[in-house]
Parts: C-alpha cells; sequence; structure tokens
DNA sequence: GCTCATTGTTACCTATACTCACAATGAACT
DNA sequence: AGTTCATTGTGAGTATAGGTAACAATGAGC
C-alpha cells in the first residue's frame, strides 16, 4: 500500500479497456449475425459451463450466482433467449418451484459462433500484448476474481 | 499467438472484473452522498483533466472523443450535471457553435469526493493484488490503452 | 451568395440490471 | 391435519448508459 495514488487511473484503465472489449464483442456478435447480446452470449457459456461441470442444466438461481447479476435479471435473458430457440425452460420434476435452462440444438450452434466473435473481440482488444504479457495479465486476474467475490445480493 | 486458446476466457475475467469494479463504484458514490453516477464522475474527471492540459475548457465534441461515446451521449451527462450544479455550459466567444464545459465550484468539491470514492471502489477490487503486482497490471494496461484507441464514430 | 461541413441537440430506441411486490411451492414445526 | 417461514421465479416499474436519425444553427470555401 506504499503507493495508493496509482489506483484511481489503474481503475480508469480497466473500465475504459473494458468499454472498448464490450463494444468490439457487440460488434463482432452483429457483423457475424449470431442473434445474441454481450449479454446473452455470457449467459450462454455459463449454461455450457454448468454443464460440463455439474452434468444437469441449471437452474435460474444458479444462473444468476454464476453471473452475479439478480435473478430478475436472469429471467429477461432466458426470456430472449428462449424467444430466438437458443435455450429452453423446462420444468424440473423434483420440484415445481425451479426450472432448468436447456441448451437447444441451435443454442449449440449459437454457442460455437459466439465463440469465434469473442475471439475475435478478445483478440482486437490483447492485440499489443506478447503471449507472455497475456499469459501475466491471465494470472494477475486469477487472483483478482478468486479474491474479491461478493454477489450484489449480500445480505450484509 | 501460440496459445489463442486462453483470450476467450481472459475476455470473460476483464469483462467481469469491470462489472465488479462498476458495481463498486457505484455503490461507494451512493454511499458517500456524492449524487451522482459512474459515467458523470468519469465525465468530471475527464473534464478536470482537459483543463490541466489544455488550460481551456472543452468543448462537447472534445469530451465525446475522449470518453470514446458519440456527442449526443455527452449532451444527457452534462444535463445532468448542470442540472445538479456540477458543471456549467458557457458559450464560446469565438464560434458560436461551440459550447465550452465549465468547473463550477460545486463541481471541484464533488471532484475531491469523487476520489476518494473511486480509490475505495479500486482498492476493493484491487485488493487481492501486492503492489508490485499493481505495478505490472498498470504497465499491461497502459500498453493495451495506448493500442487500440478506435472510437466508435469511426468513418471506416 | 450558395453549398457544404461542423456542432450540438431533440426525439426515440435498445440493453442491462436494479427494486419491490407477489404467487407458487416446499419445508419445518407445532 | 395446519400454520408459518424460506425458496424460486416472475410481473411491473425505474435508472443508467449508450446508440441512431433528423435537424437547426453556424461557420467556411468557392
Amino acid at each position: 500500500m506504499s503507493s495508493p495514488d496509482a489506483d484511481g487511473p489503474l481503475a480508469d484503465q480497466l473500465l475504459s479497456l473494458t468499454r472498448r472489449l464490450h463494444r468490439s464483442h457487440k460488434h463482432q456478435l452483429e457483423e457475424r449475425g449470431v442473434g445474441i447480446t454481450p449479454a446473452q452470449s455470457r449467459l450462454l457459456r455459463t449454461l455450457s459451463h454448468h454443464l460440463q461441470h455439474h452434468g444437469s442444466p441449471p437452474r435460474m438461481a444458479d444462473l444468476a450466482e454464476r453471473l452475479e447479476v439478480v435473478p430478475r435479471a436472469v429471467t429477461t435473458l432466458v426470456d430472449a433467449l428462449e424467444v430466438s430457440g437458443k435455450v429452453r425452460r423446462v420444468p424440473d420434476p423434483a420440484s415445481r418451484r425451479v426450472i432448468r435452462i436447456e441448451l437447444t440444438d441451435d443454442g449449440r450452434k449459437a454457442l460455437s459462433e459466439l465463440r469465434g466473435a469473442r475471439r475475435a473481440a478478445a483478440e482486437e482488444i490483447l492485440a499489443p500484448l506478447t503471449d507472455e504479457q497475456r499469459t501475466v495479465l491471465g494470472g494477475l486476474l486469477d487472483t483478482l476474481m478468486d479474491g474479491g467475490g461478493a454477489p450484489p445480493d449480500r445480505r450484509c
């Protein structure tokens, strides 16, 4: 904590950078005609990630926690993805309260297109960095992500 | 470019991280009763930065370029800041088209409160990093910011 | 003086995420 | 049984941040 003066500008840079990344991502998704928004893209990848790690499709609440948003925000995203046929709401036989979100064939296809768009956006932003620098950045981000996982609906 | 597979996750982490930063920033601004939004905060600091480097107050177009948004977006932000008395629209005597944005005393006061909020938000997010790691991160972000400055209203 | 580029704005739309309130359901404890 | 309480998802409404398109006013060049 000997040089706290650097944190403000550092935060600025992070925010500006991510604004660019978000815009590039959105642009790529439009360009390639994937037909989804960045937030929907994030949900789809979270969905895929959950399937790989748990086997069963996630509940709305699972997605909300993973995405670090309130459950209500997930509803809107799933609504849009369901309308465009990328996901499917499936009632859970074990509990009639929960809804499982399944990936459709169309959704799987979108996922692979989406990965290309995301990689292109990342590439556009990260272009100035060498592989080594990217590795270092990745390590730092890992450290940051592990540290401060405070969800918005914390009850403190 | 030997490990492009890492870029996708890297982009994810960057976006998630900045979502946290943005939320923390907003939270801090509310907590301390500064009475402005994160985007307004960014505009105020850009304004201050311009004054330090140019002496004269910036035009709307200058702010738009610096903030990397379309001029229309600046209008809304300045509207809000003018209503709350943080800035002042001043017609330029040299050209009746341009409007100079000046900082009021209230705005200067907000700027110092704002800096505290921003530092606190950055500190909350960057807590897991040592000073040395922050320096490294700062260097990487510098490299990234210099590289890809493509404004949204590019005419390509 | 006519044409054209610049500057900011009015009007409208989209995306994201929030709060609050609520209905349906499950669980737990009389 | 039934009553109370927590969980789960959603409807309604709001705020923030940004974008496009059209336009009026102005300045500049021919």
